[in-house]
DNA sequence: CACATCCATGGCAACATGGCCATGGAGGCA
DNA sequence: TGCCTCCATGGCCATGTTGCCATGGATGTG
């Protein structure tokens, strides 16, 4: 195995790096389902439309989502389709945590 | 679908933390081809020791990685499987990106 | 035009992260 | 015991992230 490049380790980080907040998780999930405009995901989200549209900012920027303009508003959309298949890895690597902290909780 | 909680969310946005600095996702591929010790690790990404040791801190509190004591050394190996096909998901996204700036590029 | 809504951006404060150095514990060896 | 290596932790500083508020551009409506 050949060592790869830094450069594409600092891509893929970037790329971690945007899922790597829960308001921004929740707002992937929620596109997961159908294109949404800025005013829906802040209501969803909760925080101030500011802030919701930085985080908007960060997933685009990444090239997770899409924008599109339509009239005053702008629709967001997931680009990416494999996300999905990641996130039930990352919830069986979750269980396992659990599995073992309890286990160690029998055990004392 | 269901709301899901926003503990959900926070628990992945751990794991995706964890998987957001190119020193750590280095790491990670190295260890998908075998265990190392910190030592090894330490050479590998050429920072002090003491950084690298946090970074794997990191990654164990992620339950993405096993350590395994063996007298003086401590060696690492990967727990999660499901990584690579999480990769190779996200240099799509980064093809795709490119793609994209070169279309703009030749347009203007 | 006047006015409303939707959204992005800059500014700022609080907090988290990442790097190094210095230190110390644990284990192997003479 | 004394000394070495391997590793983790605390301290510290520089930098990055995240939230809000305030502002302003763009667009639709009367």
């Amino acid at each position: 195995m050949k060592p790869k490049p830094r450069q594409l380790y600092e891509a893929r980080a970037k790329v971690a790096k945007a899922l790597a907040h829960p308001s921004r998780l929740l707002i992937l999930d929620a596109l997961a389902e159908k294109e949404m405009c800025v005013c829906d995901l802040t209501d969803l989200v909760g925080a101030d439309q500011s802030t919701v549209s930085k985080h908007l900012a960060v997933l685009k920027n990444a090239g997770i989502v899409a924008d599109r303009k339509e009239g005053v508003m702008i629709f967001y959309s997931l680009k990416v389709a494999c996300l999905r298949g990641f996130w039930s890895c990352v919830e069986g690597v979750l269980k396992q945590n659990l599995k073992e902290q309890q286990a160690v909780m029998r055990s004392s």
